[in-house]
DNA sequence: TATTGTTATACTCTATAACTATA
DNA sequence: TATAGTTATAGAGTATAACAATA
């Protein structure tokens, strides 16, 4: 038995089906939004670390591991890059000398200002869907967020 | 203004940060997806393409290229890892020897069903949700497929 | 001349293993 | 001995440019 995507909303599509179909939309709008991005000289994965430490402040690199689901080795390069772009600045930690804080600077902050201002591709697709379709994309992120954390 | 991701519904979210959530979720739900595969031999690329060639029958490389949002040379090197492993064979075009014909082995439909039965991480997940939250996953697969379109 | 597919090449993204410094 | 971070290395993923074959 075969489901399409646009199967009538009374037959449950099984839990497998899902499955496929979240990955498969979900591997396709990520390789979307690493080609139409705005700005290339800036990467979907400098932005998304960049965001996070806006969203959420300074951290370690390792807590910016997690939260964005890298192991942190990948989160070094990151930074490294970063640092040298002079995006972010790492401070040592207060209290323990293994630790650092990693923060924006004024230009991360300003960067990643632009970024959202600009963000052309998605948010001009967005623009084009009703209400109630972004409504249930709003819904949907804090199912996903909530699926990623256990 | 800031906004968090369990900002109350009453208060309509703009266009920019929905279009930063979505961004995020979708980059770290595919990292996810990419390191907590069940089956290490088959990578995430290779299965959203057999996922396709099952879904939608034979085609060509660049129809395949088009419907998995990657450009041709990308997916050239995708089908010849998969053709290499027999999971799918090439075929010339009836009428245009330009074009070439790909499509599953029998291989390669046992495999994509072995994936599909197995998909451990994601499936578990899942499961463990309420019965309304993926509903909402549905409708926005649908959402995000309708956005990819255009 | 336009289209389909491929080859050649290079860069981004990410991981595992091993190392350093501090706790 | 355990933890945080980094370095070294390698493989997956993808793109652009140039090429070959066919329409």
């Amino acid at each position: 038995m075969r489901y399409a995507n646009d199967m009538p909303k009374t037959v449950p599509m099984p839990v497998g089906t899902l499955s496929s179909s979240l990955r498969l939309a979900v591997v396709r709008l990520n390789r979307c939004l690493r080609s139409q991005r705005a700005d290339p000289s800036v990467t979907l994965t400098h932005i998304a670390a960049l965001n996070t430490l806006d969203r959420f402040g300074p951290m370690t690199p390792g807590g910016l591991a997690a939260q964005e689901k890298v192991q942190p080795p990948s989160m070094t390069r990151v930074l490294a890059s970063l640092e040298e772009r002079g995006l972010v600045a790492r401070a040592p930690h207060p209290t323990d000398g293994r630790q650092v804080i990693v923060a924006l600077t004024d230009a991360g902050t300003k960067l990643i200002e632009e970024v959202r201002a600009r963000e052309a591709w998605l948010s001009q697709r967005l623009k084009q869907l009703s209400e109630e379709d972004r409504e249930t994309l709003r819904e949907a992120i804090e199912v996903i967020n909530k699926l990623m954390e256990t």
